[in-house]
DNA sequence: TTTTCGTATGAGCATATGTTCATATGTTTG
DNA sequence: CAAACATATGAACATATGCTCATACGAAAA
């Protein structure tokens, strides 16, 4: 490990206080990092990938979502649980069946910036 | 579980095989997805979300990170190793350092779009 | 060259996560 | 009301993940 003390680190210690205090400034609060950590550990699942490129077509029963990505009812189920908890589908109820969509549209963009990164070189 | 048969399904058939068509066209290949999800993945870590931020901010060293995010240098450098191999830092030594920052903007816009999420309502 | 400092890394452990299985809930139909 | 259908959910299990500890690696200084 470095440093004898606190402020003695890789023998910088006035950019060492500058960096803390930017840093105390702009990192956000710890409830904001755990919420934002929580929604792309949502995204990081390639079956709930896969249903969000389905929902980005068309609304669609569970059914038919466990159908198309060749899935079990319960696995989907569950995944689209998560996906809800975190608002990023929502549903609503015709007859039996409930469909399920997209919440908003970030979760294109978020997943658009995604594909761009890994897209590179 | 629905349908009887692989066709039948919520009691809809054209539908069915319409949504399979559209999906299959759009649907990434398997391997992106994959690497899709990997990527949100690292982002789905408050530590690494933490690293980021302060890599917004200035090019640190693994020992002012530690310091800064009061963590041990140990599971900084792991982490760092995660995001270096998902491209989202790079590194350069400096004697006996080696200081990390921001591979590319996608990593500002990808958490700028989450935190417009999450600080929806 | 040996020592020291900064960083990287493998093993081990505790926790988190995704799927399956069985079953419960809610709606429609007979 | 009972039966059938679509979906939801809890328990269990296997795998994945993050941190710690010990240690290895690499560069600079003595």
């Amino acid at each position: 490990m470095c440093g004898k003390n606190e402020a003695e680190c890789c023998e910088q210690v006035e950019i060492h206080e500058e960096l803390l205090k930017i840093v105390n400034e702009t990192m956000p609060e710890e409830t904001e990092l755990y919420d934002l950590a929580e929604l792309f550990k949502v995204f990081g699942d390639s079956t709930r990938i896969r249903i969000l490129f389905v929902l980005f077509e068309a609304e669609v029963c569970v059914c038919d979502l466990a159908h198309v990505l060749n899935m079990t009812q319960s696995a989907i189920s569950h995944q689209l649980r998560i996906l809800k908890q975190n608002k990023l589908v929502k549903s609503r109820r015709v007859g039996k069946s409930i469909f399920y969509s997209l919440a908003d549209d970030h979760v294109r963009l978020i997943i658009a910036q995604g594909r761009e990164h890994i897209e590179e070189d």
